[in-house]
DNA sequence: CTGTTAGCGCATTCAG
DNA sequence: CTGAATGCGCTAACAG
């Protein structure tokens, strides 16, 4: 059914149809309720495809994440769909898995769909081959990354201060009397990394020396790889008392290796995970967790890809705060 | 930049870049190379929207989902994105929210996108209203419903046997000992509700009269509501043995419930979820759950969805087995 | 082997 | 107030 067809049954030319789906004004009444008769009849709905082609906008905007499954991103996802639903915008969500060039591709992908936005969720895309793909692919349309941010003239970039954020829970930490600390990275992306580095200069400026730093790795981003690596941690330095983790997910697992090995928390260790994540509240004791302020994060995100939606000035870069939500584990 | 922008500079017609772009053969390698030439200097990406309108198809699917913030519903999308992104395809993925009008709505949205398949994610789309926006919107195209049917031509429907499962579940508690079992709802979905049946007939077939029959529902779909209809629960009847929720999420709120009130788990109180989260993994004690197996539901579904874009045969209806994974809690 | 032509479904001139 | 003509970017049928 297309506004040819209804054209025809109507006895009026395609155009008339056009402006009475569009609700163009200088249509006589009896026309127009002729045609939306016509219309309502068929259940017509236009092609949003072909209209685009002729308005050179597809109401399309892309949001590239890793891994859909992971809670923290797919909620952050969830509040700038709804923000662009909202607007008449259709959102194409994608995982891209985290090989750099599987994710250049996806960046193609959104390029041959017309997305007229990218959101980039999570740091994993602030690399510099993602730069050159957004050069190549989608300079010409606003992005914005969220947690992370690359200096392009159509990029912006949504920032969190984690690592001052997990610098306060060292700090934290060391406040209760645990002394010897680690820190545990599920995964080397830009921003766990940045945790490190603030977990460094933390425990540094609190005195201790380079060799104090206990650095660790989760073998997987799971609660699995959590257990494992807090199991080693013990094992390897039994007089830890305070660890770490770059992500809640991994922190509880390391909650139930020190309830398994007999060690309580938070007395003899201090368990602190980030981004306030319904895993926290579930496990025993509840997990003191980093509120890396994912969902506020969003709606910035969401509201400046809006604006460059609407053409306004791109290239922005802005921070947010993050605070220490103390719960039972520290 | 388009494909006669490409054809000018190369000296040729835009139906030979045209066939350059698509592999076709009977070209002169020379003229290839040269039209292949310029295609890589300006990264020209062809306009598929462009290429939809002449071919007839979109490459797009819709996926519905009330909400993809649930991290099963979200864990069901993954497999099947993945599965249609490998064969070409752009998932579109929208969170519906609960009213039915937005549900139908939204399969509006889908229609005028022109969609070539959609997949329902959960038993709330399987309601009349649905059927008729499908009816109205979506008649021509493949729809595959997970964890729900409706009795439409070019519908089909993969189901699961949790009201039977729900039943071994009752049969487990009873056979521990659990003499008084209560069921909590979380939400009353068509799946949640045949749950609850399952969970009837169980207790029924075990000698209960109707009046024993404990059926509660949750304030939310939350640990928080999990843990407040405990609490009622444990309130109003101290001689429950045994509670089914609908979903792992509430039925983590229920065991930190009995923990607070000082209720021992499994001993005093067997606790039984479903879904087979990672959130029953995380609590202590871990959760026994009914594995409703949804990533082969899933599966399932994207190879029907798969075979009905081929122009395969529609209007299947399959059933899976779900099975309890017993760990601690019972 | 390649160019010309037509048309996918729609919105938008410009006439009338 | 309405219709005819044009073009968005692309593919395909038909000539040559």
């Amino acid at each position: 059914m297309t506004i040819y067809d209804i054209a025809r049954e109507a006895g009026v030319a395609a155009s008339t149809v056009s402006r009475v789906i569009n609700n163009k004004p200088g249509i006589k009444a009896e026309t127009r309720k002729k045609v939306q008769d016509l219309l309502d009849k068929y259940n017509y709905t236009p092609d949003v495809a072909a209209r685009g082609l002729v308005m050179q906008s597809t109401k399309m905007v892309g949001i590239l994440i890793v891994d859909i499954r992971v809670t923290h991103h797919i909620n952050s996802a969830f509040v700038i769909e709804q923000e662009l639903t909202k607007r008449g915008y259709c959102s194409i969500i994608m995982s891209t898995g985290p090989e750099g060039e599987n994710k250049s591709e996806y960046i193609r992908i959104l390029e041959q769909r017309r997305v007229e936005g990218v959101i980039l969720m999570g740091s994993m895309f602030a690399t510099e081959q993602i730069k050159e793909a957004i050069q190549r692919h989608l300079s010409k349309v606003p992005v914005v990354i969220v947690n992370g941010y690359l200096d392009l003239p159509n990029v912006s970039g949504v920032l969190i201060d984690e690592d001052a954020g997990v610098g306060k829970c060292a700090d934290l930490l060391i406040s209760k009397g645990k002394k010897k600390l680690a820190f545990v990275l599920d995964q080397p992306s830009p921003a766990n990394l940045r945790k490190q580095q603030g977990f460094c200069d933390a425990v540094l400026r609190h005195g201790a020396s380079r060799e104090d730093l206990l650095l660790y790795e989760a073998e997987e981003s799971s609660v699995q790889g959590g257990y494992d690596v807090t199991v080693r941690i013990l094992r390897e330095h039994p007089d830890v008392q305070g660890i770490i983790y770059s992500i809640d997910l991994v922190a509880v697992g390391g909650i139930r290796a020190a309830h398994d090995l007999g060690v309580n928390v938070p007395e003899q260790l201090g368990i602190i995970g980030v981004d306030s994540s319904i895993y926290g509240e579930i496990c025993m004791p509840k997990l003191t967790t980093l509120n890396n302020k994912l969902e506020e994060v969003s709606e910035i995100a969401a509201t400046i890809l809006r604006e460059g939606l609407e053409g306004k000035v791109q290239n922005r870069k802005l921070m947010m705060f993050s605070e220490i939500i103390e719960r039972e584990s520290s």
